[in-house]
RNA sequence: GUCCCUGUGGCUCAGCCUGGAUAGAGCAACGGACUUCUAAUCCGUAGGUCGGGGGUUCGAAUCCCUCCGGGGACGCCA
């Protein structure tokens, strides 16, 4: 149930109709209808809804807009929409429609009627994967991986809100390169730490949690690992990282609020052979071909700009391989649509991945890469260089722990997954009246306070169908506007995967409530209107509370 | 060199996909509002050649071309 939509649908059908009866009656001519839009004008004095079809009818008809408006606003049936108070033409040829404010009178019953689902839409019976951070479990989360996860899993619940069946997934990359450097990494500091003068590979995990692990396992096992072969050790001491690993990111990403349907292991494509099939798949196909003792992929049929090795002359597959493999998992898993959030940085590895979707016959139209730009973390004014290898980064553990879990997800969402992102951490770490989450939360802790206040002093909410809305004031039509908007913000949000425009949106909400509780009361002396906003306050609150449940942030009853 | 993202008031950004009417917020600045449901709030003032140029259009921050600045990717790494 979108408010927005029915009011365009009804408006839509006003027009088309007026526009067939004048064609008929010989007023116009066109052979169909342009792609026009009802659109909600960006000032108030161009009514409510406005619609540019006159104007991008003119060339075709060969009448000015302006005639062409008038011929459409003489015909349109006021009778089909009641709640349309006025029709002007304005400017170049726009049909502004100004509607009775009571159109909006019955959103408070159908937004307490729905309560926490306010703002869904119904099921659609379509299934989404949302495949985000992915995190390689060689290392502590770092803040690419905190924004991935807020942007992936607000994103999975709007998903979730407009209707799909969302699952969320987390990819483990373990197997592979990086794999044998962590093995070597962690064997090296294992006797270094029991004494052995032995030299740390050149391009090692040189960070302080290798060395936090091996101490753990030395703590478990001492100098057990001393007597196995290095092979043996290499395999022992990685499946002990890779374990205390994933565990730490499962329990890190839960304190981010986080948690996933499905934790996919990358070694499960090998071991199952998958891999290798698909490889066979595609040669079948005529998509790779051999070269330098090598085998590639034709990823330039699609649109790349050069092929991309899948089997290294040493017979190893590569990463673009698995990734493959995995890719076909995915849709084999019947996903209609199939999302990954990535970092900029993979950007290059986006055409072929969708060359290869296709390559397996896949419509590479139902697969979503979103790329986030980077987070540059900068401390004392000075940036911060994320590396994996030298360990000197923030953590995501130690960010939710400075800055809390709210203030660090509506952070990273609040700005768009274009635009690069720069994290001043001192900044972040003052918890004052900068950080604009806990204006949106002291809204919803200030409506909560009034109900607090109602009870002690007796008041009781009346039911929506004994409570006239007529007596509510400009303020209080503007917020209601506002939260007609909400159902429609959610699908463009799904639509357009732009998880940021939640909290543009509940931002402008926050403000609206804000400025209305500066001028007016909600308990006074009116019984009637005392009854209208305590109704119009709930109805606020529960789309404050949904918009921030959708952010992974909480709705605090007091601050 | 090729490709991706980006350039909007002093600062941080939204708007660009799907063109629409005098371009919006927040912060900072300045001036106001608490005996009243939480001042983590509100109200007001000031501040902009939407990077430059060209094009398409009745109409361009938005679409196209080009140039310039910033970030990133171009490996038989992932």
């Amino acid at each position: 149930m979108d408010p927005i939509q029915k009011i365009r649908d009804g408006l839509r059908n006003l027009l088309v109709s007026a526009l067939e009866k004048s064609r008929a009656e010989g007023l116009i001519t066109f052979d169909c209808l342009p792609d026009f839009v009802i659109e909600v004008p960006r000032d108030e004095g161009h009514g409510d809804f406005s619609s540019n079809v006159a104007m991008l009818m003119a060339r075709s008809a060969r009448m000015a807009p302006r005639k062409i408006a008038e011929i459409i606003v003489r015909q349109i049936d006021r009778k089909l929409m009641p709640e349309l108070q006025k029709v002007e033409i304005a400017g170049a040829g726009f049909i502004n429609f100004f509607l009775d404010q009571s159109w909006l009178y019955y959103l408070p019953a159908l937004v307490i009627g729905m309560g926490d689902r306010y703002g869904s839409s119904p099921k659609q019976n379509l299934k989404v994967q949302v495949e985000f951070v992915s995190a390689n479990p060689t290392g502590n989360l770092h803040m690419g991986n905190a924004r991935g996860g807020a942007i992936g899993d607000t994103l999975a619940n709007a998903l979730s809100f407009a209707g799909y069946d969302v699952e969320r997934e987390f990819y483990i990359n373990d197997a592979g390169n990086q794999i044998e450097v962590f093995a070597q990494s962690l064997e090296a500091r294992y006797l270094q730490l029991m004494g052995a003068k032995i030299e740390f590979p050149d391009n090692g995990y040189a960070g302080q949690d290798v060395v936090d692990t091996v101490k753990n396992i030395i703590r478990d096992y001492k100098d057990a690992l001393l007597v196995m072969s290095s092979e043996e050790r290499q395999k022992f001491v990685v499946n002990y990282a890779l374990k205390e690993k994933i565990e730490y990111i499962k329990t890190t990403l839960s304190n981010f609020g986080i948690n996933y349907d499905v934790w996919f292991s990358e070694t499960s494509l090998h071991a199952s052979g998958q891999v290798n099939e698909v490889i066979d798949y595609l040669m079948e196909k005529g998509f790779i071909y051999e070269e330098d003792g090598a085998l590639w992929f034709r990823s330039t049929l699609f649109g790349d700009e050069k092929d991309e090795v899948v089997i290294r002359a040493n017979g190893l597959p590569t990463y673009f391989a698995t990734d493959i493999a995995y890719h076909r998992d995915k849709f084999r898993r019947g996903f209609d649509r199939v999302i990954n959030v990535w970092g900029a940085d993979h950007h290059g590895h986006v055409a072929r991945m969708k060359g290869a979707v296709q390559a397996l016959g896949y419509d590479e139209g139902r697969l979503d890469i979103l790329l986030m730009q980077l987070v540059r973390l900068y401390r004392g004014g000075i940036v911060v260089r994320m590396s994996k290898r030298t360990g000197t980064t923030v953590s995501l553990d130690e960010l939710i722990d400075e800055v809390g879990k709210d203030a660090a997800r509506f952070f990273f969402v609040m700005r768009s997954p274009d635009s690069q992102m720069d994290f001043d951490l001192d900044l972040a770490k003052e918890k004052g009246q900068d950080n604009p989450v806990y204006y949106v939360q002291y809204a919803h802790a200030r409506i909560q306070s009034i109900f607090r206040q109602a009870a002690a002093a007796g008041v009781e909410r009346k039911r929506v169908e004994e409570v006239d809305f007529s007596v509510l004031g400009t303020e209080e039509m503007q917020l209601l506007r506002k939260i007609a908007d909400f159902p429609e913000e959610i699908t463009i949000v799904a639509r357009t995967m732009a998880p940021h425009r939640i909290a543009r949106y509940i931002l402008d909400l926050a403000g609206l409530f804000h400025s209305f509780y500066n001028h007016h009361r909600v308990l006074n002396e009116n019984q009637s209107l005392q009854d209208a906003r305590l109704l119009l306050m709930e109805t606020t609150r529960i789309t404050i509370k949904n918009a921030l449940t959708i952010l992974g942030v909480s709705a605090p009853d007091q601050m």
